[in-house]
DNA sequence: TGTAGCCCT
């Protein structure tokens, strides 16, 4: 029987050769690896996993943490691993190189898995993923029993799945060692000290074993403890100890190259002026072989803005100066014009690289010894009474040392910060967590299907507002996620599967009666990305004209939907998209989601194909059932009022019913900015609000005279 | 009448 195991790792002649490739490579990369700061405290960190439920691990850029802590508990023969990761690109390329590293092909004992693409295998002991997905990985499998080790990675982001994450995590560990004590009764402290002593001693079933049965998690016959290691950037460590329960916390050296950093002497009444001197005296006072620039901005704005005053001194740069190069860089950029970013400057010319906060942590630009600091970014805030807002304001320290650090990932660089010394030491120590400053109904829905019953009372690292709390239980209660008692509904169950916003999944739910699944799917899935145009500054009349043609009047709804059949008819064609002003790059996930969504409503029983045809008016009562709370009503004086809020709102200048007036509309989201814009906006009867939610606006229905 | 920081399922 055994042998089953054995042959299994011997006899793969066709791959024979690919075997001996991968393990050559591993053997090339062993020196490196062993080369890096962290690997003289490898046996000391094997040792603290071993002994310590939760372990805090600070390690700086370049530490090597994130690719060789998993290694060390492979090799010290801890089970399977899963590391998360905030982006989807961090999971993917780290697991490529971990998997060079131990030497086998990627998908095999090192895998990955990110929402639309799993390379891993039933082999895979190490698994990077995002942290979305393990969250919701939690719902099929309330304990993670398939994990014996957790890494969260870059838990100083504090995104908001990671906030989640660690109170659920907390939760998990917590009643994995009360049902595995359960599960081995007469054995105490020395089972368990050999467990986790880590000899890995594997015990097999007692014969007696019946299976023990939870309430919450099932069948819990098995589950060992549960091992979790945070690993931070910032040395904001004890926070996470505390939380842990004070758990130990190693520190690692880092490899980062010393950077200068220069403060303004004066406060400067314009940063985008400041930027913009700054960089061409960089440029001029240094040889452009000194590194590249790069300047974080606050958002495509002030990119463009800055651009074109460097263009205009582009033109004029004394004799004898080698050329600049200003290339901008922004999530909403098309993708051809991002990778501008990453070729190599021609000839003596220099770089300066225009970027948002995505260079901060999202993509790392190779050639950079200069950074420009702003000193400024774009926040998300969310408030129940005013709603969503996109404001700038200042940085957080730790997060103005961040951007210096990308001075001096090759060499040492300068950081020239455009705030004086003074203005630096009143900024917060730390950026506010997500989960303080987001809308959470999404976040409450899937707390009460993993089964948190008080979800006041859980454990938040950081604790959200009450008031945005008991929001999210009113809204998911106006929904018909929950009842009055604030329990999980069965409906609240069926949309608690899907990977989107309640608001969508109950516009799925409500399409099947509607007869109108496959447009409400087309929809919702078209809505998943933050812009499906992209209109450059210069480019605003001809992309209007060439935009024309998708338009419908009643709204942005359905003109979404009639670029999708367009785009489907030809196929997605790359020129198609590039005259008509469409990013392609988010149309490619549009469809990603919209083949998942179809397959999760198979799966669930819905006939996805049933289509209204051409009564589109059924697709947006549709989408009032779960957008009741997102309408206006049009005023004497020409403006929209919010229903809910009794605010002013303006619709979107990108919308397609900007400049338009109609009795009634209801919109996708509210975000205030310099206004209140309304995003998504589409058309509808007055008469169907108050039909949708009898809940919200039944008092509506009733005459008062 | 005039415009969208970043990321995830």
């Amino acid at each position: 029987m055994a042998s089953i195991v054995q042959f299994s790792d011997v006899t793969v002649p066709k791959n024979g050769k690919a075997r001996q490739d991968h393990r050559a490579l591993a053997q090339r990369l062993r020196p490196q690896r062993e080369s890096l700061p962290i690997f003289t405290a490898r046996s000391a960190i094997v040792q603290q996993v071993r002994q310590h439920p939760t372990v805090i691990v600070v390690g700086e850029t370049g530490s090597g943490k994130t690719t060789q802590i998993p290694q060390y508990l492979l090799e010290s023969g801890f089970g399977t691993i899963a590391i998360t990761q905030p982006r989807r690109v961090a999971a993917t390329s780290i697991a490529k190189r971990v998997a060079e590293e131990v030497g086998t092909p990627l998908g095999g004992r090192v895998g990955y898995t990110i929402r639309f693409e799993d390379c891993s295998s039933d082999k895979t002991q190490l698994r990077f993923c995002t942290d979305g997905l393990l969250l919701r990985e939690i719902l099929s499998d309330p304990l993670l029993r398939r994990y014996e080790v957790v890494v969260l990675d870059e838990a100083h982001e504090r995104t908001l799945r990671t906030d989640i994450l660690l109170g659920m995590l907390k939760d998990i560990q917590r009643e994995r060692k009360r049902v595995s004590e359960l599960h081995h009764p007469s054995v105490d402290g020395a089972c368990r000290d050999h467990r986790s002593h880590g000899t890995h001693v594997t015990f097999d079933e007692p014969e007696e074993a019946v299976p023990v049965v939870d309430s919450v998690h099932g069948d819990v016959t098995g589950v060992g403890e549960l091992k979790i290691i945070v690993m931070s950037a910032t040395l904001d460590a004890e926070r996470f100890s505390e939380y842990f329960d004070s758990a130990p916390i190693l520190y690692v050296a880092g490899r980062q190259f010393p950077v200068t950093t220069y403060y303004t002497t004066t406060p400067q009444a314009d940063y985008l002026d400041s930027a913009h001197l700054t960089a061409l005296q960089i440029h001029t006072e240094t040889p452009s072989t000194s590194g590249d620039i790069l300047v974080f901005l606050s958002g495509q704005e002030d990119i463009e803005n800055v651009e074109r005053l460097l263009r205009d001194s582009a033109a004029s740069l004394p004799a004898g100066v080698p050329a600049l190069l200003p290339c901008p860089i922004f999530a909403a950029l098309p993708q051809s014009q991002q990778s501008l970013v990453f070729d190599k400057a021609p000839e003596f010319t220099r770089k300066i690289i225009l970027a948002t906060n995505i260079a901060e942590t999202s993509l790392t630009i190779p050639g950079i010894r200069h950074v420009i600091d702003s000193g400024v970014c774009k926040v998300r805030g969310f408030d129940p009474r005013v709603g969503e807002s996109l404001l700038v304001e200042p940085i957080s320290k730790s997060s103005a040392r961040q951007r210096t650090g990308r001075a001096g990932r090759e060499a040492a660089g300068f950081c020239y910060r455009l705030y004086t010394e003074a203005d630096f030491a009143q900024l917060a120590e730390d950026s506010v967590p997500e989960i303080k400053r987001c809308q959470l109904s999404m976040v409450v829905l899937q707390l009460k299907a993993a089964g948190v019953a008080d979800v006041m009372g859980f454990d938040f690292m950081d604790r959200p507002s009450k008031k945005a709390l008991k929001h999210a239980l009113l809204e998911l209660y106006a929904l018909d996620a929950l009842d009055d008692r604030g329990e999980l509904t069965a409906l609240g169950r069926w949309m608690s599967e899907f990977p989107l916003e309640p608001s969508y999944s109950k516009v799925i739910y409500a399409s099947q009666q509607s007869g109108c699944t496959r447009e409400a799917i087309d929809i919702v899935s078209l809505l998943s990305v933050d812009s499906l145009f992209y209109v450059p500054a210069d480019k605003r009349d001809e992309s209007n004209a060439a935009q024309s043609v998708f338009r419908s009047s009643e709204g942005d709804h359905l003109t979404y939907l009639n670029l999708m059949r367009a785009f489907n008819k030809v196929k997605g064609d790359r020129e198609w998209c590039q005259e008509h002003f469409v990013n392609r790059r988010n149309m490619k996930h549009v469809m990603d989601v919209r083949l998942q969504l179809n397959r999760l409503c198979a799966r669930l029983g819905l006939d996805t194909e049933r289509s209204c045809g051409t009564d589109l008016d059924g697709v947006l009562r549709c989408f009032l059932s779960g957008f009741f709370h997102n309408c206006a009503l049009l005023q004497p004086d020409g403006s929209y009022r919010s229903l809910s809020g009794s605010q002013t709102v303006f619709v979107h200048p990108g919308s397609s019913l900007f400049g338009k007036k109609v009795p009634a509309v209801f919109y996708d989201q509210l975000v205030f900015t310099n206004k209140l814009h309304a995003r998504a906006v589409s058309a509808v009867d007055p008469l169907w609000i108050a039909q949708a939610s009898p809940k919200l606006y039944g008092r509506l229905n009733t005459p008062t005279a």
